[in-house]
DNA sequence: GATGAATGAGACTTCATTCAT
DNA sequence: TATGAATGAAGTCTCATTCAT
């Protein structure tokens, strides 16, 4: 019976993984022992080590986890009318996403995480991949909106989609350091600061 | 040695904090060792125990280090004219100095902080007095501005200072993973977008 | 090792313990390091701290151990008969205990607790519990002969006590310091002195 | 001018040594840092060590300290009539001197060095030897009371010196852990127990 | 001689990883 | 497969001793 097998194999790794996010997001990824996990999954170390090699490939997994779907919402969002709709789909999806409870510790993860990547060149592969496919789609929006006419012509559309990135990863900081940051009123300032609508 | 002048200790001190704050935006504040600071220190441990209590208050210290002149700098600012040239002002002081070379390693070491604040609520609290500070500080520009007509009376003060805050911290961290990011442009391409100059 | 049972942990707790106190025993408390109890006890470091928290929670375990039977001891004698008989049924369990080959590393340790008592308030609280309890039985011994008559009445009796206690730990000194120091002939010429049968 | 320096010399090593004493009577000898002494004695490190080769050199110099005179007072006592008379004289200087407050130091010091003689060969020497002769000067004081007929015949002379050495020895352990013990009432006590005033 | 900062060996303790059961 | 006790390398910190001034 295999296929049982690599379901329940699956499994575990999902529960050790999701245990590990758990500890890492609280206590960063250095400050979490092998321990942390054993008890935050409710296995013993052995058990731990039949699933991953060490802990630092439970760090690499964390790392390039759950960022595969980033290429469909971009392909839906290009298919929006102007470029200011395309964004604010996405703003609706990967900022206001932040809100929801349950990403209060993926926030504080990705938080270690920039902070690992600066010591980690794996890491940085790993997270640099979605960053830059991120930056290149709302590049990519700008650029468009420029040939349709609904962007300035004369804006450096590589920057902008920094700018735009920085909005996000700006506020995943707030978010982290203070859990009652409103991300509601964070992203309607944000879109009137966007629209000229706020320095006149 | 029987004459050390408290320019000495003061001189030394200097030494060991700078060799730990290279050390520590190198590799973070828990992966760097002891021994790493000594040899970026020239030093013996036991040397580095006559002027730092410990490990964590060479951590404390630089986690409290250089923010004092904020107040100063937001002082210069409140006198400009409108709240478009005031925010101008300020992100030449704020935003264009990571540039500088010397800054490189200061902005690494600001995203290793920020994962630190993360699990040391002490290092939270040393942190957010100077972010408090300047987020005070942009929302009473942005209110000074809505009295004087050049902002919005719509606007959402306190947010408008967030999604600007926002805006450096987004770049700290680009500049942090890309050494490469080039500030001005993205200085120009933040201004162009603020004055609505891009989202036609 | 799926199984550990209460009593495995129990085992290897005395098997530290009595590597500790052998060590302890032969080089002092603070001359000794963890080092020298592993090889003691044939384990590794880490081995010994899932047994005990630190080394000063070993010292302290040290020092209050063996000592709780003392009062039943002190019962039996006081159901003898004349204070003399009581006292001469103390010195055969108290002091010829000492002769014995297994008790040469308790005096030499008991030698080391006295002189740790003198800057650690812990343990002189901890040793102070036995002597004094010891103290207040041969008083009450002292005190009861006084009202049988087989004792003097003009006798002190807290400071008779003291005197008999200092019989003993005089002895124990000899015993640490000479091992071939005659516990049968301290003892006979004790009873001696004590007697009156010495100086005439 | 040799001789001043050598007066020099031999003051500033006294001086050293009493700020040992003091910090080694207070915390034992190698809880005591170099660092305790030279703050006992209002000296650098470097100064410590040009009069001592090293910290086990001063431990050294304690221990054989201040025990040369015991011979003269031997000699006195052997001078005295009954052995009775000889001991009490004894018991005046040696364990009455423990009363007086300069004493208590000295006291604790002793406790010290009896757990140091353990560990020590060459300390076990050093304090030996004044062991020795006081031993042996009681053992002659009670043979010599025997062929004078004033101590019984039948009495084991060596153990008997032994006992009286306990009871003194005994003392010093009780005053050095309770500084409120009353060593008159002691040396009274002791007085009628040897007499065989107390177990009738 | 005196100073005290510097050295560096060595102490205690932690923790990722292994392996007998 | 799961367990968790054992391992041992590595980290932080202390302190006796030295040596340039």
């Amino acid at each position: 019976m295999p296929k049982v097998t690599e379901e329940h194999v699956e499994a575990r790794r999902r529960q050790i993984l999701d245990a590990a996010l758990a500890c890492f997001s609280r206590n960063g990824f250095h400050q979490t022992t092998i321990n942390d996990i054993c008890e935050e999954a409710n296995l013993s170390a052995g058990a731990i080590y039949n699933y991953f090699e060490s802990k630092d490939s439970m760090i690499a997994e964390c790392c390039t986890h759950g960022q595969t779907e980033i290429g469909e919402v971009f392909d839906g969002a290009q298919m929006l009318g102007t470029a200011r709709e395309a964004i604010e789909k996405l703003a609706e999806v990967f900022i206001m996403g932040i809100a929801s409870p349950e990403e209060q510790s993926a926030t504080r993860l990705e938080v270690q995480l920039w902070s690992e990547t600066l010591r980690n060149p794996d890491v940085l592969q790993a997270a640099m991949g979605p960053r830059s496919q991120v930056l290149a789609g709302l590049q990519s929006i700008v650029e468009r909106g420029q040939r349709n006419g609904d962007v300035s012509g004369v804006a450096d559309a590589e920057y902008v989609a920094r700018v735009l990135m920085a909005l996000r990863d700006g506020l995943v900081l707030q978010q982290s350091m203070d859990p009652d940051t409103d991300v509601s009123r964070y992203v309607a300032a944000m879109k009137q600061v966007t629209a000229g609508a706020v320095f006149t």
